[in-house]
DNA sequence: CTGCCATTTTACCGGC
DNA sequence: GCCGGTAAAATGGCAG
């Protein structure tokens, strides 16, 4: 590997990282609109995000993390209250 | 305001402002590292958060959080699944 | 908006978003391709992140020096005079 | 951790975190007011907050070029040598 | 498995 | 009082 090459090399390396990366950001400019146009058409964005985050968690994962949250509430002398959410 | 004058209060509200940021991100360190210690301890942070954060918010905030999720979910037909906490 | 959600609408901008998370997925697992494929030429993927992250640093402070001057200078509440030692 | 927590150390625990977020809360309190302050002696608040930005940044990339170099020659595997030109 | 880094989410603050 | 954008916090992911 000569210095030459390795630089050509490195240098396609970090334009395809930086492309793909740019590509990614385009992405997440567009899930910003949607949730802009959402919000614009009434819906809470901070609540839709939940929603989605939710059916893309496993209720299993679900059920472990609030058994540990009442554990915890409990040895606190807090009631576990009905409105408290995992997500 | 001439010139110098100005210069010498810009510089010290911008001083000000600097010592009082660096105390805050000092705390911040602080809280860092009891959770860094509670989790040696064996305590799960992330729900050590949430127990923070869920006696930071009143009850009434949760009631309605809680009631739009699950406004949501049904729409989407999606069952209200027991183990959903609002954070 | 209170009431019944227009599940439709709810339906159709929850699975825009997850159509193109899936997509944005779908990129960061082709860079982890490419980091992956640096590595086995030899590249230390940690050193390839710190150069992809600093030229993107780089990229958005440039001039930041001047830029700084100048802000002093609006935060004097005066032009942008260049006859002028400010701070 | 299973079972039973031990709620005096979890109380422990949380009442630090509580008490560290207060202090932290407060001397954001205090840079509120000093902005506030700087506002009523004619300042512009916004452009206050960017050179206070832009100082922190300035702080922290202060020699990047050189860095970025050196980063280049370590992702192509080379010791830093001075005499040869890399990209 | 642990710590770090990046991303994502939440909260804040000033302006309108 | 909302809205936009900016900073802080929190979660997740990846490498070692």
């Amino acid at each position: 590997m000569t210095g030459a090459v390795a630089a050509d090399q490195l240098r396609s390396i970090i334009e395809r990282i930086e492309r793909l990366e740019e590509e990614k950001a385009a992405l997440a400019e567009d899930i910003k609109q949607v949730y802009a146009e959402a919000k614009a058409n009434g819906y809470d964005v901070k609540t839709l995000r939940r929603v989605v985050r939710l059916r893309k968690m496993d209720s299993h994962d679900r059920s472990e993390q609030e058994a540990l949250l009442e554990l915890y509430l409990e040895a606190l002398g807090m009631a576990a209250d009905k409105a408290m959410p995992v997500i």
